[in-house]
DNA sequence: ATTATTGTGGATATCCGTATCTATAATTGT
DNA sequence: ACAATTATAGATACGGATATCCACAATAAT
């Protein structure tokens, strides 16, 4: 129910970028200082989400992390899949590991569908424009 | 948003220790086989749901594991709290220490509190009568 | 070109959940 | 009392997520 630290380091770090104008670059340095991160382990998620085109960085003087694209164009489902992997999207109460079909369902498929379906729908409709902030 | 394999584990041996009869007690070795879990590491997960006042576990020739009282009054948060503690109760998402009040709440925290809601439901709803099975 | 700046990558350390092995305590049946 | 059965406890190992340290690559300003 809770995510990872690199997923939540992830998540604060994008809603504090968000809140600065498009052209705007963060530094690495500021990120980790604002958001009390270890600055080092920061870096690491930080070039994951460049990696996985959510994050555009630059090098060099007047560098620094700039959202790849408009906040409202970005889902938290982009951000958590690289840290969340198979984990972002649940399957069976009982079975972790299998898709939780309909047919053939375990003994727990109807109670756990409604927390399931709300989860998934947060992850998709969500965008980094919803959580935009400083907090 | 999926639970630790400690508490899956203690998911599935309660969903099948409930779909035996009240009085009869269900070997530890038999569960580990049946759901092809290590049986020491089940052994561990039993214990602990024993102490916790789930299982009532009695030693000795004809001993075994038993509900410890009726499965529509177990609920899965009475399963899940020993074993996921906090996580259980989810905060803020961009700040998962703190209570995630609805006053000076964090940005993300109307989209988040759907999830939560929903979370939070199903655990205390749900009981072991919801989701008896052998799968 | 040189230098300051800033992100990137590799090696390593630490912690916790998971898992295994072995011995022991408690209960039943004879 | 004895032996068989069954849960409980302790020590240990393993792996992945978390975290730290240090060297390197790329970019911009001068």
């Amino acid at each position: 129910m809770i995510f990872s630290a690199s997923t939540t380091h992830a998540l604060r770090a994008l809603a504090w970028i968000a809140t600065h104008a498009a052209g705007e670059a963060v530094l690495g340095r500021d990120l980790a200082r604002h958001l009390k991160i270890p600055p080092d382990y920061l870096s690491k998620v930080l070039a994951t989400l460049a990696r996985s085109g959510v994050l555009s960085a630059r090098r060099g003087a007047r560098g620094g992390y700039r959202l790849a694209r408009g906040p409202e164009r970005i889902r938290l489902l982009d951000v958590v899949m690289p840290f969340e992997g198979a984990r972002a999207k649940p399957g069976c109460l009982l079975r972790p590991e299998r898709p939780c079909r309909d047919s053939g369902a375990c003994s727990a498929h109807s109670s756990w569908g409604g927390v399931k379906n709300a989860y998934r729908e947060f992850l998709e409709k969500t965008t980094l424009a919803d959580i935009r902030g400083g907090m």
